[in-house]
DNA sequence: CGTGCCACGA
């Protein structure tokens, strides 16, 4: 404590009689150390703790500042944040001395409300009640930031502390503005800063490290994640905790790399770190979106062997996993059994289910489940409307799609990127291209219209509207703006060119993709050979094939049909059925044609 | 007594 801080605690604490002092030695029999503890560990609900309050702030004498700073801790932990708050306006208007932990906590809960902007309006209650501002309130005020997207603010302040020496960054200060950094995709700047800190001499911890990992694992670079994982645990010893592996695994599930999935857990296992809620979630979800639900139903029943209690989130995946696979029943008679559980459904678990029946074109039940989760008190959120939008366009109901997306407006969601992704997609599967067009055009120049995925969409619905023209038209405007067309973008180019029988522009796309660093995939060379056999030009097969056998790429049905077709009117040569064999997937074989 | 890292939906 400095000298400042001390005078100042002597001020508060020991002015004028020494009776809070003293009572808290004896006077009062309930006010042990050991029996408050426990009153605090009891306030499990928000009326408890309002009351308790009530009756501390009328004490006399009154109760020492920590206890109300448990108070308001435990309140926040609650995450009633406008509660907490209350609770300190109220100490702060009755005169109960605050401190630096109870300002912490009431900025803490600005910051979780997204108000950061009163958060920094309570510095001027710290320096005006002559609490220092410290690190932690700094710290909390810049995650607050980063909370809010703030970055370049955060950054201003992050500089602010260590140049005008405001306090001395540890390592919560750089871990939080590392986060930030991840968080808009900067992971090379926040690893420099990781450098940085070691070199600041404030050593990286599991936390600043699990930080960049997670994130590079969110951005599908895995093998970096990897590399800086060995450095944190060869180099630095420091011990991974089970967030670093949850974060690995999440990061491997996502790319399939199953093997090494397995080598995780078990490396856990030897480590005896045990998995948590987070870790069993996303095995669930990641064996839900492999369409294994049976191996995702085994990881629950592990959990409730071990003692843990899937959560909304759990079932939540689960959920997702029956309707991805058609099984709506399933996921209703799972979602109604979650009440028993003791889980009451939240607007995400509503939204799961109002998906499976949209995905399912089952519109009436969609609908039904919509207007239920209204009925319990739920608002529908973007996402919620967003998915139901898209079950309308996906039935053809464009004008209750355009209703519904008006309702959403006037309850004050604004659309967002998705909700236009949707609406440019209704449109074209609707034949309404020109519509499409002129909403498109409508936008104008906007980040939205610099998106790939838009002209994706646009282009896929010309096509698919026999308006060839507008799709190379539009092809040429992703080029023109500078865009780079990523993989599905160069597939329905390649598409709508075989389908106009313009082959040669089809091949020279196709061989315009690797240079550009994206290579053809699985999908471009069956497009690509289905536009050759249907136009009955036969050349490139072959080498189309063979370069399809060295990639291990395989057939589909429809390219493979129209191979047997050439063969069997004698215009693909006999010869390459061999190679064609190779080509056709097991499942393939097993179905009788 | 206060600060930072992991999971579900369009």
């Amino acid at each position: 404590m400095s000298r400042k801080h001390l005078h100042a605690f002597i001020k508060f604490n020991f002015k004028g009689n020494f009776s809070p002092f003293l009572a808290s030695l004896h006077s009062n029999p309930f006010s042990n150390d050991d029996r408050r503890r426990s009153k605090f560990e009891k306030v499990t609900n928000l009326d408890d703790a309002l009351n308790l309050f009530d009756e501390m702030i009328h004490r006399q004498p009154p109760p020492s500042v920590i206890k109300f700073n448990q108070l308001l801790s435990a309140v926040t932990k609650m995450k009633h944040f406008s509660s907490t708050l209350s609770l300190f306006n109220q100490m702060c208007a009755t005169g109960v001395r605050v401190d630096e932990y109870s300002v912490s906590s009431a900025i803490k809960c600005c910051c979780n409300l997204f108000r950061t902007k009163d958060g920094f309006a309570l510095l001027g209650c710290c320096f005006r009640r002559r609490v220092g501002p410290n690190v932690v309130i700094f710290n909390t005020l810049l995650d607050g930031l980063v909370l809010e997207d703030r970055i370049i603010e955060a950054e201003r302040l992050f500089k602010k502390l260590i140049n005008h020496k405001l306090c001395e960054p540890n390592v919560v200060t750089f871990s939080t503005m590392i986060k930030g950094l991840c968080k808009f995709g900067n992971n090379d700047i926040a690893i420099g800063l990781l450098r940085l800190m070691d070199e600041r001499g404030c050593k990286p911890d599991v936390v600043a490290y699990s930080t960049i990992i997670d994130s590079l694992c969110k951005n599908k670079m895995v093998d970096d994640a990897f590399e800086l994982f060995k450095e944190m645990v060869f180099d630095k010893h420091i011990l991974p905790n089970v967030i670093t592996y949850t974060s690995l695994i999440h990061g491997l599930c996502n790319l399939g790399r199953w093997d090494e999935v397995a080598k995780m857990l078990k490396e856990m296992e030897n480590q005896r770190i045990s998995l948590d809620l987070q870790t069993y979630s996303i095995l669930v979800d990641a064996f839900c979106k492999e369409g294994m639900v049976d191996k995702a139903e085994a990881v629950v029943n592990i959990m409730v062997e071990r003692g843990e209690c899937p959560d909304l989130v759990t079932y939540g995946s689960l959920i997702d996993g029956y309707c991805l696979r058609g099984e709506t029943t399933k996921a209703r008679t799972l979602f109604d059994s979650l009440t028993s559980r003791g889980l009451i459904p939240d607007v995400i678990t509503y939204s799961s289910l109002l998906n499976g029946y949209c995905k399912s074109l089952k519109i009436e039940e969609a609908m039904l489940v919509f207007h239920e989760m209204t009925r319990k008190g739920l608002k529908p959120d973007i996402v919620a409307y967003n998915t139901m939008i898209q079950g309308f366009f996906m039935v053809g109901r464009c004008g209750d799609a355009r209703k519904l997306f008006d309702e959403m407006r006037a309850q004050g969601n604004a659309p967002n990127e998705c909700t236009y992704l949707i609406i440019l997609d209704g449109l074209c599967k609707n034949q309404q291209v020109e519509e499409a067009l002129s909403l498109f055009h409508l936008v104008g120049d906007s980040k939205l219209n610099s998106n790939i995925v838009v002209y994706n969409i646009l282009i896929d619905g010309a096509s698919n509207c026999g308006k060839h023209d507008i799709a190379m038209d539009l092809f040429h405007d992703v080029t023109v703006k500078g865009l780079q067309p990523d993989i599905r973008t160069y597939n329905i180019m390649i598409s709508c060119l075989c389908v106009e029988g313009l082959l040669k522009e089809a091949k020279h796309l196709f061989l315009k993709m690797d240079e550009s660093g994206c290579p053809p995939d699985n999908v471009t060379y069956r497009l690509l050979l289905q536009g050759y056999l249907k136009n009955k030009v036969y050349d490139d097969v072959e080498m189309l094939l063979q370069e399809m056998d060295g990639r291990s790429y395989s057939l589909d049905a429809a390219t493979l049909s129209l191979l047997i077709d050439g063969i069997s009117t004698g215009s693909v040569d006999r010869s390459m059925l061999k190679l064609i064999g190779r080509l056709v997937p097991k499942e393939l074989m097993d179905t009788p044609r």
